[in-house]
DNA sequence: CGTTCACTTGATGCCAGTCAACTCACGTGG
DNA sequence: CCACGTGAGTTGACTGGCATCAAGTGAACG
């Protein structure tokens, strides 16, 4: 893991409460406020812990994070894939309470969190950035919630592939960073029913596999209709 | 449904990010700020549905509430229930992207969404208390996930039952407030699996039936095993 | 005292999990 | 350059947990 500083670069405006959620992905610009530590990570490496002191709040920059849960039994729930722009690591208590890993190479910022307890004027800014970013975290598990309780396995990935291409430039094209494991682990499923869907939805046409990670969406269509 | 005016009620005072999350359950003082429209629902009566205008955002005084959203061949997912003390309808966006109903008689306060995008002063303790509670609900989301996600059937009524035990004033009997219908939805079961499971934690002596709706958590250290 | 609604219990089936073998791409060293 | 090892992904056979379909129980209420 590498390190730099990060000092008063610029974001979007946003009331705290506006009525309008921002285009959200694209704009990936550097950062938010004052002092951000920029940090890089190369594949699978730890970026915190569950159960380690909740000291920063981190953007993405680039590559992608994956957070996750434990079971003592080993079960893992990935709770969500940020993509660069992405604030992850909000925490009400003390500790987190969930680990976060790079999935490929990537860059974040992290902000001291003992910062935000007692920001003004310009630092309110980066406050009201990080109360969207919540708002967007609530947003994506209160979809996900419904997707883990109640969609069948193609429904799952139907779903995962609209939402990946929607939050990446190409819309009818897209690059998994991530591996079916961590797909399963994000959808609950296991990696031999989630291979088992791709080969089913290449086979009814819905999309194209010319490699494992690369998808089509050949029929989009047909993916939102089976995305209920 | 009826309507009442609550002014100047008063609220803990808990700084913007604090690193403590206060007692959080018990308190369940009457609101945050002023001018909340204090409104009563019977049995299952709808608050606000899905798509709706999200004009307010709401804390539940006494009752019950549960935040739901429907896939269109109707399977539900109930997002949370929501007890005396909790804040619901928290929305980035325009509209409501979940609906909320009344699961038994239940008092709530709104709140008019539009007041808080202007707060400042006194009337920023409501926002605070509103950026706590959605730090909650993000929480719980979060610990629902990996239940949705990875539990077995048995081991989400067992998360279900402490949760509810530890939301409650009584540690280790409750009294159910929902349907076996509305706890199938929350856990992402069917009723005859929630009733089969209730039977089977029943017949291992780790809960007490001696109603439907009333639960002793006889072996609580036997149903925390389940947790995980 | 019968109807109703919530809940329970039973029989059966299916979707996804488990276990296991196979393919393929990639990297490494002889 | 090729043999080999390794790890990711795919595919197949079988199993099992939970859903589905259906019937039964019991408490509340008119």
């Amino acid at each position: 893991m590498q390190t730099a500083l990060l000092n008063k670069a610029t974001s979007s405006t946003l009331p705290l409460f506006s009525l309008e959620v921002p285009p959200l992905r694209k704009p990936a610009e550097p950062a938010a406020s004052s002092v951000g530590s920029v940090q890089s990570f190369a594949k699978d490496e730890e970026i915190f812990a569950e159960g380690n002191r909740a000291a920063f709040v981190y953007k993405v920059l680039s590559g992608v994070v994956r957070t996750s849960k434990l079971l003592s039994d080993g079960r893992r729930q990935i709770d969500a894939f940020h993509l660069a722009g992405d604030i992850f690591g909000i925490e009400a208590g003390e500790d987190y309470r969930f680990s976060a890993e790079s999935v490929g190479d990537c860059i974040i910022v992290a902000y001291r969190r003992s910062h935000l307890a007692s920001m003004t004027g310009s630092d309110a800014q980066l406050a009201r950035d990080i109360t969207m970013g919540m708002m967007r975290s609530l947003i994506r598990a209160q979809n996900h919630m419904l997707l883990l309780g109640r969609k069948s396995a193609l429904e799952k990935i139907a779903s995962f592939l609209l939402d990946m291409a929607e939050r990446t430039a190409d819309e009818d094209a897209l690059d998994l960073p991530m591996s079916r494991t961590d797909i399963a682990d994000h959808l609950g499923l296991t990696i031999e029913t989630v291979s088992r869907s791709f080969t089913q939805l290449e086979r009814q046409r819905m999309i194209a596999l010319p490699s494992a990670r690369h998808v089509v969406l050949s029929n989009r269509a047909a993916l939102e209709r089976l995305n209920a």
